[in-house]
RNA sequence: GCGGGCGUGGCGGAACUGGUAGACGCGUCGGCCUUAGGAGCCGGUGGCCACUGGCCGUGGAGGUUCGAGUCCUCUCGCCCGCACCA
């Protein structure tokens, strides 16, 4: 018998897939049916290098998806594309000294030839790039359709800075106060930036997760990050300027009688002003140089809290009471209004702040009604609490308190109930070359003039300088930035900045479905057939950048007619990472694992079906290469077994065999396994223990002496079937040497449900919960039998003996427990 | 600090709804075959003991239950997310 050669094999059924076309999936044509259309998707690579194991994983579980859907008689789409702009692609190419897009389609031409290694089921008809300008004329078009609604737009503020990069970051791309990309410590910026207006979204973007199927912690993380927190505005005003107001947000408007302090951020624009002429104005002024110097990082790093005396004081309208106006660090100004009232008998950071500086501490709130208040103890929040030293609120629940107060602010026109975000509206432009050029001109006369829908695509020009200064290398290229206003014909320049890489995967998924049109980004029926996503798989790393934003471009999109849906991908997967050496895949550790050397060595299969065996898809995984043999072990043990079946009893696929002699027990296992994978695949992404099933199956056809050549072959075709979606080369190979032809046009087996249970049940038999023994009864036998059966068992019978039984347990099918006491 | 998750053999893991803990795989031990192997096959493999049987065992301590890896309380350890968000 010839020896299991996966390269071969893996060659000629990738041709006769190829020549097929079995994994094109065209649009349905008006009037097919559409009630079986499946949208499986994964996340796009990045190519800044080549694929890694990760990525394996990644695809080779959506195949499987794909691969069973597909026998399952639905009809999916399983595309794929490259995310082909943006920072990685630029660096690398900065250091090789090769320009991106020559590296980028290198490596795009790399990651292909990888892919057609693994067998992936990719549709290669809906191939995209988003570097390409026949994706970015659309990611231009859409940024205009965004200008035009008012959810782009430009302003001044203050914002993070990576030095390293030289680009302004969006909030989500700062961990810790680092540069996401490189981990540069970012600094604070005042600049004129382009933002989307994603804030407008933050309500629906928080309550329609109730609708998707996403992991919890994934829900959990956007949750946070939208960061919603109910309250009220109040407006405090200057006691010897009234003209001056300075609002501040709070969620304990119930609290407001119990402020003792003010305090403003240090970049507050009225910090220095409220100083001015004052006897602390150098003071100040040297407060706000100082922490001003200082990094978030190190801002949040500080132990102690610190902060000036402005000399100045507000009035809190409850009570008209005239309270001290501080400049502290631990006010931040990017949330509610860089200004708080500070209430440091209920608030910890207040009250930190107050000890420090010894400033009055009034309580206002207490468990109940006339209870103590002592002055200088901090209390934590609770449900049940009463207004104390509050005048007219005294005696209300915190709740109702809460409810009065704002409603007597808003009658007297002092403030209002109010909600705030966490979520900043995203910053989008990026001082970089290699991106999506903004398609927009400035015009000394008109202003900001948005390029004509006609004009796009406004194409990247090709510079010889793209390293990063600080400005965008776009700039260098005079001839393209001076341009004629598309308004009034006069000179202007075209923007410079290139926008952040996650406007161009922020709708790519849409893109798939009408790939190739080039009069719009795609059409809305068509869109509309597929979308949602029906399965969406990829890494928690992007649980909130990527997610997002998309989720808001959707949003957009849908408001303004472009799309039919409002979430775009309805069940979220999120895989585990493939550690190495006992640490996550980096360059700098020199541990990344690429699938080539594997497919080399065992062949595309084996990869594919070790980088599922692995453990649970979810959790992260410690790659062993050992554990890669096994599974080509299996392989080979599968290779012999049907072609020693198919020598000695010849070929023919059963549908079904007999559960008759020796052979029953393979057939029962042959079910079961079909039960099994096809609930593991299925329904519970258990991807390990459908695999597990099929090993169990091929070593019962291992074990099964004398079943006929009938049920050999039905459990060995069926063995093959199962595993097709994991190893579908040498399953179509094994098929048809069975006798069968295309193995992906079968329908996927179904298991008898007869054939589920077998003739006698064998019940453990415990006494007093250990296990004492087993029993075998008839199945459907009655309690009583079942009972005479496990006492009958002669090791059951010795525990029992001389004791008696105080109570009987029967789990049907399963288990029996006596519960026995001496005497 | 807040939020979420996870602790099971030498290792990766299984046990989905409370019902025979350790499936499947790696490693390892013994045997067969091979005068070679990183090949194949057969068998063993949680620990301990008085070994056809018994005791212990899912990070630790309690609890609920006829029965707990699974549920509850406390506790220890690790991982992830957010982090002065008023």
């Amino acid at each position: 018998m010839e020896r299991y050669d996966p390269h071969a094999i893996e060659a000629r059924w990738q041709a006769v897939w190829d020549a097929e076309r079995i994994h094109e999936v065209p649009n349905p044509k008006p009037g097919e049916d559409t009630s079986r259309l499946m949208y499986v998707l994964e996340m796009l690579p990045y190519p800044s290098g080549d694929l890694h194991m990760g990525h394996v994983k990644n695809y080779t579980m959506g195949d499987v998806v794909t691969l069973y859907r597909r026998r399952n008689g639905w009809r999916v789409m399983h595309p794929m594309g490259y995310d082909a702009f943006g920072l990685p692609a630029e660096n690398a190419a900065i250091k090789s000294g090769t320009h991106p897009a020559v590296s980028t389609r290198e490596n795009i031409a790399a990651i292909r030839v990888q892919m057609k290694r693994m067998g992936w089921s990719i549709d290669w008809t809906r191939e995209l790039s988003t570097a390409d300008p026949s994706y970015y004329r659309w990611t231009q078009w859409i940024f205009l359709r965004l200008f035009d609604a008012g959810l782009a737009y430009r302003k001044n503020s203050l914002v993070k800075w990576c030095p390293n990069d030289q680009t302004v970051l969006a909030n989500e791309q700062v961990i810790d106060g680092h540069c996401e990309r490189c981990g540069a410590e970012v600094e604070a910026k005042n600049l004129e930036q382009w933002f989307f207006k994603i804030t407008d979204y933050a309500q629906r973007l928080l309550d329609d997760l109730e609708h998707v199927h996403w992991p919890d912690r994934v829900v959990t993380m956007q949750r946070n990050w939208i960061g919603r927190s109910e309250g009220a505005e109040v407006v405090f005003r200057v006691q010897d300027d009234p003209s001056l107001e300075m609002p501040v947000f709070t969620t304990r408007p119930d609290t407001l009688f119990g402020a003792t302090f003010f305090v403003i951020a240090p970049e507050h624009p009225l910090a220095l002003e409220l100083a001015r002429g004052g006897e602390r104005e150098a003071e100040v002024a040297d407060y706000v140089r100082h922490t001003g110097a200082l990094s978030a990082v190190e801002r949040a790093g500080e132990k102690q809290k610190t902060g000036v005396f402005t000399g100045r004081h507000v009035v809190n309208p409850v009570n008209g009471e005239a309270i001290p106006v501080w400049v502290a660090d631990y006010v931040l100004m990017e949330y509610g209004t860089g200004a708080i009232m500070a209430v440091p008998a209920h608030d910890e950071r207040d009250f930190e702040f107050a000890r420090a500086y010894d400033l009055p501490v009034r309580r206002v709130v207490a468990p109940r009604e006339g209870e103590a208040t002592d002055d200088e103890a901090y209390t934590a929040h609770t449900e049940d609490e009463v207004l104390v030293n509050s005048d007219r609120f005294t005696g209300m629940s915190a709740v109702e308190g809460k409810r009065a107060i704002i409603e007597w602010l808003q009658e007297e026109g002092r403030g209002e109930g109010r909600v705030a975000f966490r979520l900043r509206d995203w910053l989008l432009s990026r001082q970089r070359y290699w991106g999506c050029p903004i398609p927009i001109i400035h015009c000394d006369q008109c202003g900001i003039v948005r390029v004509p829908d006609d004009q796009l695509p406004v194409l990247l020009p090709d510079v010889e300088d793209y390293a990063p200064r600080g400005r965008s290398p776009l700039a260098a290229a005079e001839d393209w930035v001076n341009v004629e206003c598309p308004e009034c014909g006069g000179p202007a320049r075209r923007e410079t900045d290139t926008m952040d890489t996650f406007v161009d995967s922020s709708w790519y998924f849409l893109r798939y479905a009408d790939p190739d049109n080039d009069t719009a980004p795609f059409d809305r029926a068509i869109v509309d057939m597929w979308l949602p996503v029906d399965q969406y798989i990829g890494g928690v790393e992007h649980a909130i950048l990527h997610l997002m934003y998309a989720r808001f471009f959707t949003k957009a999109l849908y408001d303004l007619g472009h799309v039919g849906f409002t979430e775009p991908f309805a069940n979220l997967f999120t895989q585990g990472m493939i550690h190495y050496m006992g640490a996550k895949m980096s360059k700098s550790r020199g541990n990344i694992i690429r699938p080539d050397e594997y497919i080399e060595r065992y062949g595309a299969d084996t990869t594919r079906l070790y980088t599922l065996f692995l453990g649970p898809p979810d959790q992260d995984a410690e790659w062993q290469d050992g554990g890669v043999a096994g599974q080509h072990r299996f392989l080979a043990r599968l290779w012999r077994l049907v072609n020693e079946t198919v020598e000695q009893h010849g070929t023919g696929i059963p549908s079904a065999a007999a559960a008759e002699g020796d052979g029953a027990a393979l057939v029962r296992k042959t079910h079961w396994a079909i039960d099994k994978v096809s609930n593991d695949i299925g329904d519970r992404f258990s991807f390990n223990t459908a695999q597990s099933a099929v090993h169990e199956l091929v070593s019962a056809i291992q074990d099964a002496d004398g079943a006929d050549g009938e049920q050999l072959r039905f459990a060995c075709a069926t063995a093959v079937s199962l595993i097709h979606p994991y190893a579908p080369h040498i399953a179509c190979e094994l098929w048809q040497r069975l006798g069968g032809e295309r193995l992906w046009d079968e329908p996927w087996p179904q298991a008898d449900p007869a054939m589920l249970v077998a003739d006698s049940d064998v019940y453990a038999v415990q006494v007093n919960g250990k296990l004492r023994g087993q029993a075998v009864v008839a199945v459907g036998a009655d309690r009583e039998t079942v009972l005479a059966a496990a006492r009958a068992v002669p090791n059951v019978a010795a525990h029992i003996d001389g004791k008696s039984v105080i109570k009987e347990i029967v789990v049907p099918g399963k288990l029996v427990n006596l519960v026995v006491r001496e005497g």
